[in-house]
DNA sequence: CTGTCTGCAAATGGTTTGCACCATA
DNA sequence: TATGGTGCAAACCATTTGCAGACAG
């Protein structure tokens, strides 16, 4: 089950690591669009699960938000925030025996685990300051 | 801001805390329907969201897949099958801190956090043992 | 009565997929 | 030139929403 190498797969790749901050699939097709101006949305998502399922990049899903995706592959939490979506790296070794001895829950074989902090970002925390109205919808 | 105490409403909520298993919003519908033959999908999602806005249940959403509900609110982290999708309850004290003291990461302001283990439930696995072959799709 | 809630069905939105053509190896 | 990949558009599927009638308070 070989794969090619084409000129997509290495732009999207190259885009995805040129953006420091977890795209959405949606961003970074109109990242790869500047580079390849006919890509499609289809061809972009093929390739992420692609380099998902090869183990070369990470699939950050959670709770009903859109995937965002980290070219690299080294192990890290997450904040989000609840508001804008924004995903921000946090760096917490405490974190790191949570994925490993412990493999037996109940039958279960655990395999990993998914970890994320849920937060309010900077920018929107001044927006909220500033206009003390309107909250906005929680998803 | 007030909520009226519809037969709907009553009966979403006591056979979600009926079923023990975090059931997904179609389980739930299929269950209340006994009970209420004509209640629609639309209204089952309406109060699910509304019990869990008023903090009454908890909704249970991670990585794409469909969102799970908790009939109670009592704080415990989760497992959950790559495979069937089942999710169990873990008992763990050691995450507790986290959404504890640590508010602060990069000007984010941490309001929790999600947590989950990422397994194979034991049908799964017994299943898996039985045929090596036909690897089930990643999601 | 008033204003919330319901059932229905259509809309949404992120993601996937079928198909015919394209291009890599 | 064989076959995996692409672009396009339609399909999917969980969830949301507009609307007119229903019902709780």
């Amino acid at each position: 089950m070989y794969q090619r190498n084409t000129q997509q797969r290495q732009v999207i790749l190259e885009e995805l690591r040129m953006l420091k901050n977890h795209p959405t699939a949606a961003v970074l097709y109109t990242q790869v669009r500047s580079r390849l101006p006919k890509v499609s949305l289809g061809t972009v998502y093929r390739n992420l699960e692609m380099l998902y399922q090869s183990g070369i990049i990470q699939k950050l899903e959670f709770g009903g938000n859109e995937a965002r995706y980290d070219g690299t592959i080294d192990q890290h939490d997450h904040v989000r925030c609840v508001q804008c979506g924004r995903l921000d790296d946090v760096d917490l070794p405490a974190l790191a025996f949570l994925g490993g001895d412990c493999n037996d829950f109940g039958g279960f074989k655990i395999i990993g685990h998914r970890f994320e902090y849920i937060g309010i970002c900077p920018q929107c925390r001044t927006k909220e300051e500033n206009q003390t109205d309107d909250l906005p919808a929680e998803r």
